[in-house]
DNA sequence: CGCGTCCCTATCCCCCCGGATAGGCGGCCT
DNA sequence: AGGCCGCCTATCCGGGGGGATAGGGACGCG
């Protein structure tokens, strides 16, 4: 079992691509390695937390790709992300999410990232896509990142405007209405209004409860 | 793609093990129907929503085993289990998850579901338990059930006592400081002890940050 | 044009929440 | 025994949250 997870499967040395896989999900990483594996010129690494990933790359290991579970021990959301690309042996980092939303798809892209992967990708796309990131490409899947979820379009955030969107976004990150108010440069009593008609939409009966939905919701 | 999803591989009928298996992450599926296709005895059928189980089920097919995502759509969290159990087809439904907490893994198991597995099972352990579930055995992973949530012994967990924790679950539900008073038999006032004591403890300023750092942790 | 919709601001009122402080009770350890 | 700690209860107070209501400005649409 310990075996599984530090073995290396080499081909031809003339231009084998280094890939390093860290997730939590043992599955996940059994069926990488097999799939990457059967294609004939990928070399694989795997661990089971960020801190692993980390210490291989810091110990003068060299990737081709490296790719990180969004919400695997010790990758605390993006800043994973951020510490692994600075780092030298590291050329070319991406996400995997089996969770995650379109937003965190784009700030993923926008941190100049080689990739998202959601995990609703079958097999066969998810390995084009390793293959391509390791060229060089980036890679999302496009109807991720446009209208739908990852879902059939989200049922929340359809019925709220603009506005209360932004104000949810707040909330979700524990932020009084002083501060909504601060952030979005208006009046508090604004604030209150959008929260108290989000709620109806939404069927929260407290900020709390709304801010667990939205996150449930995939929302932020 | 669509023929990967419906597709049935068959073997000797003897003593054909049937397993459906819904859930929307397509890697999965096709990794399941892999390895357990590589077993010999098990004929597979896989969908990517509850709705489409469940159509399946009410059309007549039967199995032996149903395996449904916990956050996949349509499932609605235990509901779609309880509805599935309902069914004549569904002998026996477990719940595979990559996101649930050990509170969840309990009420699968107290619902009488064949069993709970998370993803982050190996490839090999998960179609051992597959297999212990379709034999009609209940299957649980032991190390998830007691004490440490998936992760090695939970960071927020551990700094705070009993009552403190059965404060916070309130806090996860959104209920107000009477609800919670009310549901453990204690007085408001020491409600809002344990709560001011527990922020100081996780390091939230609100109830609201402190049910999304509970959520964050993987607690309830 | 009139109408509807969304967004902004405002005022009242009551309740809840968050922070501080001060006890009482029981169990556990030395 | 005394001391410590977890748990429970209590009171005070200021600020924030939640509900209702009212009105004004900007925009698109028929």
């Amino acid at each position: 079992m310990n075996a599984s997870q530090t073995m290396r499967h080499m081909t031809p040395a003339s231009s084998v691509l280094r890939v390093l896989i860290a997730d939590d999900h043992d599955l996940l990483r059994d069926t990488l390695e097999v799939f990457l594996r059967g294609e004939g010129d990928f070399e694989t690494v795997s661990v089971a937390s960020y801190a692993e990933a980390e210490k291989l790359v810091k110990a003068g290991e060299r990737f081709d790709l490296v790719l990180l579970d969004y919400s695997m021990p010790g990758m605390n959301a993006l800043e994973g992300l951020t510490r692994m690309s600075a780092l030298e042996g590291a050329k070319r980092v991406a996400i995997i999410s089996g969770t995650a939303s379109r937003e965190v798809a784009e700030k993923v892209l926008e941190e100049g990232a080689a990739g998202f992967l959601p995990k609703t990708l079958s097999a066969k796309s998810l390995v084009n896509a390793v293959r391509f990131m390791a060229m060089g490409e980036q890679y999302a899947p496009l109807d991720f990142l446009r209208g739908d979820d990852g879902h059939v379009g989200n049922p929340l955030a359809d019925r709220l405007s603009r506005r209360e969107l932004e104000v949810l976004e707040g909330l979700t990150q524990g932020k009084s209405n002083k501060e909504i108010a601060r952030d979005l440069d208006i009046r508090e009593p604004t604030v209150k209004l959008h929260v108290k008609t989000l709620y109806r939409k939404i069927g929260a009966s407290n900020r709390t409860q709304a801010a667990l939905l939205a996150k449930e919701a995939g929302l932020f």
